[in-house]
DNA sequence: ACAATATTTCGATAATTCTGGAAATATCGT
DNA sequence: ACGATATTTCCAGAATTATCGAAATATTGT
């Protein structure tokens, strides 16, 4: 995960829609949720949403897996571990620097 | 911090340029660095540094303090931690949930 | 007052992003 | 094949963001 990498994925983190869809697939848990469920929780047209899951695929924040005609969508753990990860120890490594994890 | 501002700053952090401003500043400690020095780092024009620094001073995660000539940036260290936090608990509770900080 | 330094504001252009209706595509059940 | 459902793609317009040279502002030292 390298610095623009990062800039990339907060980027897409950085709009309140796409930052509720991400919380919603995050407490989803690994099974998420489909588009049509997400669309329900947010009140948002089809397209729209479409549009800011594609930013999130593009990003690799979220993934897909088709299940007949549901269309079924996770958040990336790992990746938003990188990234809250980099954020943590490339960027607030100042006064809070022990904070740093263990392992 | 709720998630609208959390997008705020996160959306001012998507961005090559302000990023490593931000790496800059925070690993400069709290003293942080001159608008100049910082130009000198990164290598751009001064009218655009400025703007990218408007960003970030509007969303609060830089602060200024005036020094005669010299205007001095500083990472906001809490507010930064903030955003980590709240991607943390409230956007990475998966899988990784355990790993919450004692605290 | 003047020259030098530090930084911002102005102004203008180019590029990107956001939004959502309408049409298209894909899949399913019958 | 057909109708219903799920989702995307097309399209266009509005809004925002990014870039940076030039001019303006503020401060300092002489």
């Amino acid at each position: 995960m390298d610095l623009d990498h990062a800039a990339r994925c907060l980027e897409k983190l950085g709009h309140p829609t796409r930052l509720r869809i991400i919380r919603l697939l995050v407490r989803a848990g690994p099974d998420g949720l489909s588009v049509g469920a997400v669309q329900e929780h947010l009140g948002i047209p089809a397209s729209t949403l479409s549009h800011h899951i594609l930013h999130l695929v593009s990003a690799g924040l979220i993934g897909q897996e088709r299940r007949g005609r549901i269309l079924r969508c996770t958040a990336n753990y790992p990746l938003l571990d990188s990234v809250v990860t980099l954020l943590t120890e490339e960027c607030c490594t100042g006064l809070t620097a022990v904070r740093k994890r263990a392992g």
